[in-house]
DNA sequence: GCCAACGTTGGC
DNA sequence: GCCAACGTTGGC
């Protein structure tokens, strides 16, 4: 799961209460359906930090609570609000995550695209704009080996 | 700040 | 349903 962390980074994760938080404002239908339909409490996340001086992979969150509604497309007052999402038939949703570990360094985007065995991954792939996306298990083991 | 690569919107 | 225009993402 990516974030810019200018606006929240693994630390503000670490920091929140119970080490916990939503992960609200995704308005993307593909990365909504995998945090509604997929999902699955326990699982494990990569956190993403996107769009700063070092891109990369900087720890480990897990899924503390599964697919809700998204409250704040129903918020006028929030950057998030979405007016064609209705209470009675949500459009957005989202989990809420559980900080586990960060690691002893940012794993850089770049060693990522350079390790033979990570083609595969959605994340290196180009154009790869999606917020959330899949990882195996195969891939999560290689990424855990480069820390 | 640039810009490629997307996703979304809306006219037709 | 097509597709041009537009807005956004995010690496660089």
């Amino acid at each position: 799961m990516k974030s810019e962390p200018d606006a929240f980074s693994i630390d503000d994760l670490q920091r929140a209460i119970g080490g916990k938080d939503h992960w609200d404002g995704v308005r993307n239908y593909q990365a909504r359906n995998m945090m509604r339909d997929q999902m699955k409490k326990g699982d494990l996340v990569f956190f993403y930090h996107s769009n700063c001086p070092e891109p990369g992979i900087a720890g480990i969150m897990k899924v503390a609570r599964e697919g809700y509604p998204d409250h704040t497309a129903f918020d006028r007052r929030t950057k998030y609000h979405d007016p064609k999402s209705d209470p009675k038939n949500p459009r957005w949703y989202m989990v809420d995550v559980k900080f586990v570990r960060k690691f002893s360094r940012v794993i850089p985007l770049s060693e990522l695209k350079e390790h033979p065995k990570l083609g595969d991954m959605h994340l290196v792939k180009r154009g790869n704009r999606l917020s959330i996306m899949p990882v195996n298990n195969k891939q999560w083991n290689i990424i855990l080996g480069m820390e």
